[in-house]
Order: C-alpha cells, then sequence, then structure tokens
DNA sequence: GCGATATGACCGTTGTGTCGGTCAAATGTC
DNA sequence: GACATTTGACCGACACAACGGTCATATCGC
C-alpha cells in the first residue's frame, strides 16, 4: 500500500463540517441519499463519502451537492446568488502583485 | 471520451474564488507554485489545477493548500482556530431529524 | 406488530486524476 | 541588456477513486 497522506487538523473538520451540512440540509428537505445521489448524477456510494467528510472525493462533486441542497459555500446564510464581486476583488488584488515570485521565501512562519 | 460532468454556476464561481484566493495568499507570502506544491506534498501541475479552481481535484489537497497559505474555510478573515463549536450544533441539529427520510420527496423546488 | 425501504458497510472493476517530466514564454534581477 | 527563474501548457503512465452492486440492519408508516 501507497503512504497514506495526511491532512491537518483545520483540514479535517472543514471536511467533516461541510459534510454534515450537507447532510443535515438533506434530511430537511427530505430527500434521501439515493435521490440526492441521482441529482448530482453521482452514485449513492460516493454520496456517503461526501457527507461523511472524505477527503479523496473530487472538490467538484462536493461543491455541487453542498449548492443542490442550499449550502451556501462562501456567504453567509441563505443569500448569495452570485460570487462575482468577490471574484472582481480579488483580480484586482492579483493585479497589484507582481507575476513572478523569485525570493523563494527562504523560511516561512507556519503560524497556524 | 465520456461525458463530461457538468457543474452550476455557483459551484464554479465557489471553486475559481477558492482557488483564486489560494493563490492571492501564496503570492503575499512569496511562495513559488513549487515551494507551496511541495509543501502540500502534491505535483506542482496538480496545484496549478488547484489554483484554476478545477472541480476535479480531490477535496481534501485543495482545502489542505488553503491551510498551508492561511486562507479560511468557514470563518471570517483570519481567526478560527478550531471548527468544533459549528460541529457540536450540526451534530445536535442532526439528532433532532429522523434517522431515516421515507417520503422521498416527490418533487423538490430547484429555488436557486 | 408488520412490511417497505433507507441506511451503513463492503467489494471488484474500470475510468480517470495525479504524477513528474518537458518545453517555451514571460518576468524580475543584476 | 543578459541571465536566472518562475510560470503556463502539455503529455503518457500509473495509482486509485468512483461506480454500482450486494447484504444486513434499523427505522418509519401503516
Amino acid at each position: 500500500m501507497a503512504l497514506a497522506r495526511t491532512y491537518s487538523l483545520i483540514t479535517r473538520q472543514a471536511l467533516e463540517l461541510l459534510g454534515k451540512q450537507i447532510r443535515l440540509a438533506r434530511k430537511q428537505r427530505r430527500m434521501t441519499e439515493a435521490d440526492l445521489a441521482q441529482r448530482v448524477g453521482i452514485a449513492r456510494s460516493t454520496l456517503q463519502l461526501v457527507e461523511k467528510g472524505d477527503p479523496k472525493v473530487e472538490i467538484g462533486t462536493v461543491f455541487e451537492a453542498a449548492v443542490l441542497v442550499g449550502v451556501s459555500l462562501f456567504t453567509a446564510e441563505g443569500a448569495a446568488s452570485s460570487l462575482a464581486p468577490e471574484l472582481g476583488r480579488l483580480d484586482a488584488s492579483l493585479q497589484l502583485l507582481p507575476k513572478k515570485i523569485r525570493h523563494p521565501a527562504r523560511e516561512v512562519k507556519d503560524d497556524f
């Protein structure tokens, strides 16, 4: 077997959180696993991994499942039909920075 | 070739947003692609997909990259060392709902 | 209670994402 | 300006995640 990849605590918690949000939202909408899976276009077994917060599922499928049950990805509660404004702001910020980083950051402070 | 999976606009925007946040944060920390990729433990080519917002990368790698450059996943700006409280709340909510959904939700309103 | 069915867990096959490499172009440094 | 280096794009091979199926169990509706 290959060496298992490791994930930070925050990553694992975020994954578990997202999965449970999806599961909760699905139940609130009275959908079965099979039903939601079909809507997302994935197998039921895959949806089970998603709701468990498995790190190895494609991010696109997880996000899509979230959207289909009404879990807002970046915006607070409900609202947010478009993320365009934020995208624009990010583009602007990126323009301000140099396109290439030279100084390969000798030592970065892992303060988190 | 197989039929390409489709993703909703919101999903695509969220993916692009997250990718650009990572890219921005990486540059602000003066890290090169190669540097960050190595830290995350993935190939540079994969990191490029992550920063582009490609839907088919593993969600675990994307989240890990985000964490490593300081992009907060669910909490607002900076803070948030632990997501435990939210997890607890979700668990509580889940307890309140029936464990199994019968009524397979004949028609769900796709209002989004 | 009983029947229907949703869920949890598991498994072999197969499609495909990841790797690691290359090359050209663009950028920042001196 | 010249050089070192980062970035963008691409590719074949391999590892492995998704599929979709099964089975046992537990739960809900009646």
